[in-house]
DNA sequence: GAGGAATAGTTAGCACGGGTAACGAGTTAC
DNA sequence: GTAACTCGTTACCCGTGCTAACTATTCCTC
């Protein structure tokens, strides 16, 4: 009989596929839902959700914290600024740098998008206990480092 | 000053939020490691290792778990028979379903993922404390749970 | 039992978001 | 001052998700 799910989530050895599908299923479910008249996919958004906590960053930099290679990550400033969301300018003193920063809409729609997607965990944490939003509290800042650079 | 992930991540207002990057982040951190000569995605390997745990299903039960829709599913499938990795066999009582089941190779498979996905998790795990292992398989039911039906 | 509604799977076609390779502009090191 | 490196970009390809439309089968109703 093969293992379930609770099974092999008890052990090290397990623990990696098992996180490896939630995290794949919650992925899919999370880009779902978005703001009605928001017309940017979900790896698009997260850019502009990473400007808004840490301010101007250079493309590359934005690359590495998405983990995504330069390109993937041109394409989609590209895109937020074709739309206005977010504003180029030439690094002060390295004139190959780009840098990026939200525009005035681009903060808007950040925090327009947060509020709905609140709007839809809100509705799924009145399905969980106290423990349980407790658990994924306690767990965000770990899956983060789990996903961060060697 | 814009607030960092840990401010935000201390209230349910910004959970959804921080949730979402961190989940995308990490699929993406995790879609890199793969067994070395394994041409398989990660989306396409997740319903091996689905089938793994839950033995035969139908291809629409893979599509519903996986939260995909069923042309999707249709096509991984297919993929997955052309490499020898599943068996596909008509419902002995219902003839519209098709029943998928894994091969001996695609046992293997599941098998040689699971382990080189384990040691890449391993050498992670060894920069998190015995708390923070506790914390993912803590949370990993829950996810799995905001990832299910309504 | 015959006919229409519902369900399972597939096909076709499209969109988006990743990747690599190759290149130009700018900077740094020697 | 030139060579090597870095950053960003362009061009192109591929995987994987979706919807719409179709077929085959089953279920329901009369």
């Amino acid at each position: 009989m093969p293992p379930t799910t609770q099974h092999v989530a008890r052990t090290d050895a397990g623990l990696a596929s098992e996180l490896r599908v939630a995290v794949m299923r919650l992925r899919r479910r999370l880009a779902i839902e978005r703001e009605p008249g928001n017309d940017i996919g979900i790896g698009v958004m997260a850019v502009l959700a990473c400007l808004y906590r840490r301010g101007e960053l250079s493309v590359g930099e934005l690359a590495a914290y998405e983990r995504v290679q330069p390109p993937s990550m041109t394409r989609a400033v590209r895109k937020l600024e074709e739309k206005g969301y977010v504003a180029r300018r030439p690094h002060e003193t390295d004139g190959r740098q780009v840098l990026v920063s939200l525009t005035d809409a681009g903060r808007d729609l950040v925090l327009a998008d947060r509020r709905r997607r609140d709007e839809w965990l809100a509705s799924r944490l009145r399905g969980l206990s106290a423990d349980d939003r407790a658990a994924l509290r306690a767990a965000l800042p770990i899956l983060d480092r789990l996903a961060a650079e060697d």
